[in-house]
DNA sequence: CCATACTAAACGAACGTTAAGTTAATTAAT
DNA sequence: ATTAATTAACTTAACGTTCGTTTAGTATGG
């Protein structure tokens, strides 16, 4: 059924991503992700039927399961502060591994609209969102579990998003783009804070 | 010397500004820009040489002087704890204010070639980054200055660039999109984490 | 009179998209 | 077993549109 030198869905999809990951939507044109996936734009018109389905086809299989992988980390029942510290650590890892993940995540919260946003509430921060919550409120109930799981998150991300930046910044060091260095600061700091008091 | 029906550089700028904050720079026209000046493209031929110079202009514009202003926030001389939670409420309201800001914050940490991501943490980042490092060493001289920085920023930022997703987010109120609740919850959580031990 | 701030009109290039034809693997019939 | 029909996976070539940019000309305040 399938030649064999023959291009899935899938295929064009995983080269396209990065593309859109870098450049965004409107950064992107049919003839670069043809030239990357080794095709005329044509073929990319016979899977898809216009470059919006290709994108939002890219942008689903970038995010589902996505969100199962990062709330397993946190569905295991050992003790509340390992809990946290492990998560970090797994989450750190994933951050600074799947950067084109992170960079779609930002620019879907930018130029999405509502129906992509709730997408992207569902598909990608749904799990990882109530088991931060539940771990949160595990751990401090008096608190607003929305509020420090959206600070914990955001702490977490923000490193890597400025991470090409730093080289400019003062006080930075090579370390502080090492993902389980930034798991151990983020790790201490959400238990402790600045512990003065 | 100037007409009185005549747009000047600054006049362009500031209406180019909301439009490449929604859109990016390659989701903007010229066109669109002279339209929502109202004038023609050539129009803004004569004031700038090209796309891109309009664009780095329009950078500029909004971030110089932010720096500064942000930067005059953490500069006063009073007691470290309350210094940190005068600047958590400062810095939560101009970015619920100046959301292009923000926006454009962001794009430029993404878009930005190395000379753009100078531009943006000498003229954005240095006094803020100087600022809030200083006061994390004072309140706590034993941690990393530039991870708690980071941590503290970005820990604010997220909670305005999730605030499209929040009403698909659980445990969301609409009281979290208050920029002196979130203030207020930013500065108990780094001064005090979740205060479990 | 002269510079400044424009407009009208057009340039070629790149864009998303489509129509018509070609290749190659599978299936059905002889 | 060979061949014919069928289909998916393409290519080539072009469509109209929009893009960034330019050129030549016009109006206006000093």
């Amino acid at each position: 059924m399938r030649p064999l030198n023959t291009k899935s869905k899938e295929d064009i999809l995983a080269l396209a991503i990065p593309l859109f990951a870098r450049s965004g939507y409107s950064g992107v044109s049919m003839r670069s992700i043809a030239q990357k996936v080794g095709v005329t734009v044509a073929a990319l018109y016979h899977h898809f039927p216009d470059k919006q389905t290709l994108y939002l086809a890219a942008m689903t299989q970038v995010f589902v399961d996505k969100d199962e992988r990062l709330g397993e980390i946190l569905s295991s029942s050992i003790e509340p502060k390992k809990r946290l510290a492990q998560f970090m650590t797994s989450f750190c890892e994933v951050v600074d591994k799947d950067n084109d993940f992170c960079m779609l995540i930002q620019r879907e919260m930018m130029d999405g609209d509502e129906s992509r946003l709730r997408l992207l509430a569902t598909e990608v921060y749904h799990d990882l969102f109530q088991g931060v919550t539940n771990l949160c409120q595990e751990l401090d109930p008096k608190q607003d579990p929305y509020l420090l799981a959206i600070s914990i998150i955001g702490m977490v991300m923000y490193h890597f998003q400025t991470a090409p930046m730093r080289p400019y910044l003062a006080h930075s060091k090579e370390q502080h783009s090492d993902p389980q260095v930034i798991a151990r600061h983020v790790t201490n700091f959400a238990l402790q804070g600045l512990k003065t008091g």
